[in-house]
DNA sequence: CAACATTAAAGTGTCGACACTTTTTAAATA
DNA sequence: TATTTAAAAAGTGTCGACACTTTAATGTTG
């Protein structure tokens, strides 16, 4: 009965309908490939996406709460779209957040986790040599650190928070404003700084850290949007 | 056709109902009327609000998301139950959040707004004198002052997170431990130097306190906690 | 031709129905 | 009587339908 060949089809799994539908949207939204502020149509989307509206609904009410869309009773929803002080406010938010998990991770990361997050960064040494200005990997790199890091601090309230929801509004703005790191040595020096500390277990020093870190990272965002607009 | 004199039917507006259902929904949680872990049956849930099982899913959809339900594939759904330690982890966002708040809005905070804040205090005062050991205006005047001073630092994010999601997890661990301050007069005056250092706008010194305070608060909470059980 | 009124189209809000899963109840067997 | 099996009940997942609201199209009048 249900169109498997469609474009945008959702693979058939045991997995409900609606939380498969929440994925999808959720990374079409997040990669851009439905763009920032747009308008949705309910009953085009569930087409496209071979579904009924319903379970089309229950998956925008989950997006709504996430901040990924805005509805409005009776005028439909749109994909939000952030600005430039959004933008600044997430990093205000994460300063607090990421500060708080690298205090914890000084706390509670066991010293097998501490060696391997020391063998990705040195990964992302060699790849920083060899691949110089492959801003892709080193981006993707930079999260990966970050996650491995709030995941290291064991609060599951903050993992949940950062990782499912303030990380997907990140991945979102770095797709649609295309951002390239300037300071791709610099962050990696600062992420080699921070295993010391969290090694050393100096819960206080650590959090200070992160926060250094992630404040230059947003006066880099500053600059390189500023001199884009 | 539909039974307007249910015991919990919602009232007819032009707001929509998913989202009437929504705020119902929550509220019922929160207070515990609706218990904690709590197994969910759509159909009964439906029937007792007067509403379709359409309209309940899209609003379970977003208390899910809220974290105030879990749900399980084909199991259903379960109101969460806080345990300790999430209440522990709940603090650790607070401190975070919160001193991010009291930074800002030691910078942001308008001197009118300032000025109400003392006055809201000043109330508070009154009322720990009057009736000395009234847990109930106590803790609600704390979660107003708190509440004001997010709002003050002007970060819509911040405001988001903190006041609409992570206010009710708090309010709903009230209501459940029944928890009383044995605290409030010395509460009472962190909170001044509070309004002292962020009428002087010194952001530093106020995410400080917060953070102090916030610790004090979940110290209390966890001693008290720990004579229960 | 512009401004307004009037349909028509599209979209959202809400419901009831049915298939498939899990849980409960009942029956049957060792 | 305890355990296994079978049938029934309850529950979840998903869909299509219809009423009401907003937007677009069309026509009408000054």
């Amino acid at each position: 009965m249900q169109n498997e060949s469609t474009a945008n089809s959702i693979e058939a799994t045991n997995i409900p309908l609606t939380e498969r539908l929440f994925d999808a949207l959720q990374r079409a939204i997040v990669e851009g490939e439905i763009p920032q502020g747009s308008k949705i149509s309910e009953p085009e989307l569930a087409r496209q996406y071979g579904v009924s509206r319903g379970s089309l609904r229950e998956a925008m009410a989950r997006l709504e709460a996430r901040k990924l869309v805005e509805r409005k009773p009776n005028l439909g929803a749109r994909v939000v779209s952030l600005s430039y002080e959004q933008l600044i406010e997430i990093f205000q938010l994460r300063e607090a957040l990421e500060g708080m998990a690298a205090r914890l991770a000084a706390q509670n990361m066991t010293d097998k986790e501490i060696e391997e997050l020391q063998r990705l960064l040195n990964q992302h040494g060699e790849q920083i040599a060899e691949q110089h200005g492959q801003a892709y990997f080193q981006k993707q790199g930079d999260l990966d650190f970050h996650y491995r890091i709030v995941q290291g601090s064991k609060n599951k309230q903050l993992i949940e928070l950062l990782c499912n929801d303030l990380y997907h509004l990140l991945r979102m703005y770095r797709y649609q404003f295309g951002m390239r790191s300037k300071r791709s040595q610099q962050a990696f020096e600062e992420h080699q700084y921070l295993i010391n500390v969290i090694s050393a277990r100096d819960p206080e020093m650590a959090e200070l850290l992160m926060r250094q870190h992630i404040r230059a990272s947003r006066r880099n965002v500053e600059s390189v949007l500023l001199e884009k607009l």
